[in-house]
DNA sequence: AATGAATGAGGATTCATTCAT
DNA sequence: TATGAATGAATCCTCATTCAT
């Protein structure tokens, strides 16, 4: 039940190898259909040591996750650092750049979040999402703030509505990037740049304080 | 493999018994993850039924999605033949009155769809994803058009980037009303009508036509 | 969780089959040591099909024990129908004879009680006890009571400590018949007859009420 | 396979601390069942010292029973120095007395004691078993020859069954203080020194020779 | 057509034992 | 000497699928 710190002591690079692997599975089975069988095979490790490590299937999925969302951390740390002064459409639009280099850099742990999304009984669900969405939505919500503010954004722009959307484009943005068929023109991770002018023009007109 | 007759023949209860009762499985824990033990066993047939009716899990799967399908068919064909002559906005929001609806009604064939989402290798994800997606895509596309048509919306309008803003936000809010922990405000069913107002104020400066 | 009626409608030679090679993995190795692997291979049939029948090892353990109970129970009503009307230390000396009999055919059966009589984890224990010991223990004190009630035995007779010690003497009886190394003279199941009355001898003098 | 003398030279109270964890595992569990995981865990110690010290699980076994016989040996050898010159039954009673604080004092090992009678292919059993027997019976043995010697027993004394008795009497007495469910009244450690007085009375009619 | 018994592969997990440090 | 990481065999159990009735 209680963890030790055996795995902490592996030598870095069978650590990540083991990690990678275990993310494979998680992300493209989700939680319950993933074996660990196959796990160690990629990871070239005997099964024991698994149990041995994490003590069961759940304590290496709460692993994974927090290798991951240490990750997702530090991207977020990259943006959040970003000492730019600029609007909150550009930064926005920075966002999704970001976003997206992550996506393609890891794009498992996008689809790992994707699964925990959909699987009401995963295990730690709750506790695990509350945890991701905490950091990306709190952001988002600053942003906002700061940016209404500044006189960035109309007064009276319906602020829990704004941020649902912003969350749900981004959300679905990252998604078309690594999962296929969620729209031609969306699923090629290449091009997919092209399209966030598009967005912000949209943003601005709605959310905006310009002039016309 | 090939599926027979012998299903569309039984009883309209019991056919609908089996389907619910698959359903729930495949909705709750995935694919993979879906047992067809507990299914009969919810359902109160023998389990060699199942293997009679839809030849393996695949086609059990196929049948429950097809079978989900005509449902959310139905009910986008009341919003289209919705005879009501307004703009695209009061459309939408009504779009989005029905969405909830039908998510109050079939909760888990929304849950379906999410897993079908997330899960890369679950059998006939491409064949059923674009099945379905069409049927939403196109809906939405050619409502955007007509509105373009009849300048409801501004020249200027990226149309991809708008119809992707829009899939996203009915997909997000959607899930929102099925899957807890996803922002407060917005886990609650009942209340989440109250958004609706404020999302289409921010559509309509986004990408409508008036003049402040 | 609730066991089918699966294997009560199995042939009665496949029935007993099963039984036995259950019994005898329990017999010897006690609960948790028992392997199923080895008992089906014992019995000839598929793992799947113990989980079938009786849900998981410890339903087959309480079927076990079920099944063995039966026969201790058919055994008791051979002694309690005894229609003969003899003093009771007669009665004693035949009911040892019968248990005789009994772990001469069924040892292993007695060889489960001494397991569930050791080990105190063991799944169902308390229940199973209480159950099995009613029956003897009842059957014992019952006589007892009629003897007094006939004058037998003498009136100062400490009736809680004799019918423990007749419960030793019986269990620990037995257990010589079954288990080896309980003491020389007495590991051989063939002479242990002729100990019957030397114990009688005991008995009548500790606790009968015959003049000398 | 051999053990060497690592063990033998560590600190008195290391070396009791990781005889308690076995014999708490081995006691609880019975052989087989027993875990060194749970043990070392228990103990504190490393898991490949046990094999440093003992071997293998069985060796380790091995070491808990000696350890024990020792502790077993010291109480009988109390009983044995007891100067007191009083006729065989008030022995008997004292006997009963210092099994019961044994029992209290450590009732872990004679629960080892029932494992071992009640599992047939548990290592070392014959070798084990005959040892710890021959302390015990042999003691009543030589009472009983004594008291022969000195007149207190009846000379038509069958004294193979007298012994029998004995020893079952004195088992099922302790057994009882140790394990729950054996009887009501003598469940409760408390209060089974109350019923020795009651056996001591049906002995003295059975076996003595005093006359009415 | 409907049943449900039979099957064995594969699931997670625990275990005693080995061995390099 | 003491450690604890590594291992794979064996544990109970679940599963989709087959097939005789």
């Amino acid at each position: 039940m209680i963890p030790n710190t055996t795995f902490e002591r592996l030598p870095e690079e069978k650590k990540e190898r083991i990690m990678q692997a275990a993310l494979m599975e998680f992300a493209e089975k989700g939680y319950a259909a993933a074996s660990i069988n196959r796990m160690v095979e990629k990871a070239g490790i005997a099964k024991g040591s698994v149990f041995q490590y994490f003590g069961d299937k759940e304590g290496l999925f709460a692993a994974v996750f927090a290798h991951s969302l240490e990750k997702v951390k530090d991207e977020l740390r990259k943006v959040r650092d970003n000492p730019a002064r600029t609007d909150i459409f550009t930064r926005l639009a920075q966002i999704l750049h970001t976003g997206l280099d992550f996506t393609r850099t890891h794009p498992l742990i996008y689809r790992l979040y994707t699964h925990l999304l959909s699987t009401p009984d995963m295990p730690l669900r709750n506790f695990l999402l509350t945890r991701i969405r905490k950091e990306g939505k709190d952001f988002l919500a600053e942003l906002l703030e700061k940016a209404a503010d500044r006189g960035e954004i109309r007064r009276d722009l319906p602020m829990q509505e704004a941020l649902f959307l912003l969350e749900a484009l981004m959300d679905r943005f990252l998604l078309a990037s690594v999962l296929p068929y969620l729209g031609e023109g969306f699923s090629d991770k290449k091009t997919m740049e092209n399209h966030i002018p598009g967005f912000m023009d949209i943003l601005e007109k709605g959310m905006g304080n310009k002039r016309p």
